[in-house]
DNA sequence: ATGAAAGCGCTAACAC
DNA sequence: GTGTTAGCGCTTTCAT
């Protein structure tokens, strides 16, 4: 039995300072005159109650100010209506849209969303997951990412989604992402198509899913037509902001003598700062070379010239992610099966990669 | 006592499914000998404990996996370790910059970070606010936001932190901000000393704390010069993305007629929107019209023309923020005194506002 | 339809 | 230096 249930029956706004405890279910049981479990079964719906008496509970929950504990529930209930988001830099333009567009979703159904950001630091990422372990959350979904994974660390069997990542180590995984050999495919295409013969492919490291995949469909589209870039390939430092490494990466290639007469690069950004680099010595886009991006972030249509990029459905992403991961963690799908989800993606064809006699406004010769 | 103590004191890794129940400090204590507040002692750390035990609690806690119920903890404890970050737009690139800076100085003190999107949605914010006191968490910190404030939500006294936003209603409060007023003062001071005479404003909502203090800042560059602008205000929509809403209301003004030699916006991505309306009606910046920024974001640098803009120390505000935080809930200071703390700015000038004569590459005429 | 009581995993006051 | 025990706020059998 509790010793300290306020005799009044009242909060007691404790004057001068202003630590009250905040009210349990026991204050507002005291209140309404009934126990602690029908306090519960009213607050959580079940269980048969009379029309009177949740209609009194009800009232003494607003007159306290009742609010329920959710480290107590969690304990109680081994679970927390919480989910755990990992993603590798939250700043980043992207991968920012798409945990905006979880957290949407998840609030919808809801769910709170812890989000951790790894900032590329694999220990750092491995502290986030038994984090989120100890805090009980139901599911985890990670996006981006190494393909090393310290799933070893869950101390329990939580649900787990992952974004553009291919997690090595597991059997089976559930994960969604975009069809980046087909972007990778379109843009190249796009290019060739448009003229160009010296295609340069810029991205991060290739030891990433995403970047690999982009970079095989590139490939692919050339191979059909019997060319061969592979003297263009910029892979750029990932310590420096991507449109600054892109920049350098790109002027490095262009000093070095090499021909170039088409980009693309594995995101807008970089598609920028490979822009800076070839406006910088004195080359045009689109007349001298055309240029592709990825993401088709907000930079894409907001710059001159606007950007041509391939387009993921981020709000499709999102979406089939929280669903999966909800119907896990409600073990309405069981949770050995694995399943990869592949989105379509899209070429939003812009003034980067028109051909000169197309593009608007070109005063220039 | 315990009922469910594992008789052969193994974790006993299930074969067939893996819902194993999560090691607790019993089966710690039990396979190492002890009592299970000896081992309680040893995990944090407190009290006089042989060298002895302490190994072997150590070692057990490394065999069964043991990992802390920060449920439990919490509920015990009354409190969490954690804190809250409340944001409108996780997916704005400043404001991202802002939570990715928090969350890393935070992680580096040992407190969780929640990281809540509001969606510039009050009653989404409301239960957020209600959501974090429910989760014990020890301090919130709010970035940007209306000056409304449901602070009457919040059951306790948690430690509250604004920064970029003035909650009203708040007798006291902490905050960190830049000094947007000197921003403002800069900016101005920067067009018109490189010639402008007709400069217009772009912003959203002048409500917002941030964006009215830099107007008044730039408003009182331009009166001692007597200059007034105030036919070039430009109030754009905030449901559109910056840049598009930015382009939009950029392209009225110059479709009206109004004579237009400088532009100040109230950050990068409205600047870029501005100049996206200037090019597409064949004006040269900054040939024909000079412009300087808000944030320094990296798109300030990336793009071309480079954009002059005023740079806000984000690492300064994180810091700052942090730390008032931690010493309001360490009880370092009290939080009955208020605080606010304002920090510099600095002009980044580049290519958009440099003087003609200057501009390299310009190669047209 | 409602109440009594056990127990989730943890910390801390109190014993020895 | 270590053990015993109460209780944080909650849900959930098991009674009635």
């Amino acid at each position: 039995m509790r010793k300290d249930l306020l005799s009044d029956g009242l909060t007691m706004p404790s004057q001068g300072d202003n630590n009250r405890k905040r009210p349990s279910i026991y204050e507002v049981a005291e209140r309404s005159g009934v126990s602690i479990s029908t306090v519960s079964r009213v607050i959580n719906n079940n269980g048969r109650i009379s029309g009177a008496t949740r209609k009194r509970v009800k009232e003494a929950i607003k007159e306290v100010g009742y609010i329920t504990n959710t480290a107590a529930k969690s304990l109680r209930m081994s679970k927390s209506k919480t989910v755990g988001v990992i993603v590798p830099d939250i700043s980043d333009g992207w991968l920012s849209a798409v945990v905006s567009a979880l957290e949407g979703f998840l609030f919808e159904k809801g769910y709170s969303t812890f989000i951790c950001n790894s900032a590329r630091d694999e220990s750092k990422e491995e502290t986030y997951f038994s984090t989120l372990d100890a805090k009980y959350v139901d599911g985890i979904i990670c996006v981006a990412g190494l393909s090393s994974f310290p799933i070893d660390v869950l101390t329990r069997d939580v649900a787990l989604v992952c974004i553009d990542r291919r997690p090595e180590g597991l059997k089976t995984y559930y994960s969604v992402e975009s069809d980046h050999f087909e972007g990778g495919y379109l843009a190249a295409t796009e290019l060739a198509d448009a003229g160009c013969r010296h295609i340069a492919f810029i991205s991060r490291s290739r030891k990433l899913s995403t970047n690999l995949l982009r970079y095989e469909g590139f490939r692919q589209a050339l191979l059909e037509r019997d060319m061969n870039c592979d003297n263009l390939l910029v892979e750029i430092d990932d310590r420096m902001p991507s449109a600054e490494a892109s920049q350098a990466g790109m002027g490095k290639l262009l000093d070095s003598g090499c021909q170039v007469d088409g980009v693309f690069a594995t995101n807008d950004w970089r598609a920028l700062g490979a822009i800076s680099a070839l406006v910088d010595r004195g080359l045009r886009v689109p007349q001298d070379v055309r240029v592709v991006g990825f993401d088709d972030s907000a930079i894409a249509s907001a710059m001159r010239p606007s950007l041509t990029s391939i387009r993921q459905d981020i709000e499709g992403i999102a979406r089939e992610a929280t669903d999966l991961l909800i119907a896990l963690m409600e073990r309405a799908i069981l949770s050995g099966s694995g399943k990869r989800i592949v989105l379509p993606v899209k070429l939003i064809r812009r003034e980067s990669s028109m051909s000169v006699t197309s593009a608007p406004r070109a005063n220039d010769i």
